[in-house]
DNA sequence: CCGTATCCAAAGCGATACTG
DNA sequence: CAGTATCGCTTTGGATACGG
């Protein structure tokens, strides 16, 4: 015992963290998860719309990658103009699920900074 | 509504998620969260021993960063040779405790993925 | 023992232009 | 509408050597 779970240690798979953070490493990841978890699906220009400031490449790539771990549903329909529509899959429900701790602990954070901004 | 919290969105701080993200998202940052987790306190030698693969540059940048964000406390006792001492926060072990269901989450996908492999 | 200093490689991200 | 292609920058992390 007494290592971690880093490729290379001798027992790993201790805390299981660092698997999901490789799923949710990305820079926009979490935000796209909670702009998916609100509705049954969304569409591309949508999903770039509720993320100002991410680029076309960066919000596909990410797509793409969320996709490729079974976290996002792709289903693209063949017709003009083009549509497509992504949702969470059963894992990534869970996924966001998990997750919520996590924002309301950084919800206390902002709201405690605010407050010693106002303060000092 | 309808934007989430990144900075120039117009109403921003609706998830919180991106926060949190922000602190724990070092390559090994909650994998020190966790060796900090089971002791009261941890040594810097100690640190590295439990994170192979670490160098001592990325470990001290990192203790840096979470002592800045108040999620670690460190304390230096003037000896020969030098004793240092890094432990969570209260507000680091919260982080920690809301850390848990996303490590549950990684650790039930390593296992079906585990079944996967074997299956196939 | 507990770090810092320096340099380098790789990844990630952003800007822009273009396509079916 | 829903992407892809290309390029360059910035950030991050790794290797190694050295210092209090």
């Amino acid at each position: 015992m007494a290592t971690l779970n880093r490729p290379g240690a001798p027992d790993g798979h201790v805390c299981g963290i660092d698997m999901a953070m490789e799923v949710i490493g990305g820079k926009w990841k979490v935000l796209i998860l909670w702009a998916l978890h609100e509705q049954p699906f969304r569409r591309f220009g949508e999903l770039r719309r509720l993320l100002p400031g991410i680029t076309e490449k960066v919000l596909a790539s990410h797509l793409r990658e969320l996709e490729a771990d079974g976290i996002v549903h792709r289903v693209s329909y063949d017709e003009v103009p083009p549509r497509v529509e992504y949702s969470l899959t059963d894992d990534g429900r869970r996924l966001n699920d998990a997750l919520q701790p996590l924002a309301a602990w950084g919800r206390e954070r902002s709201i405690a900074h605010g407050m010693e901004e106002r303060a000092g």
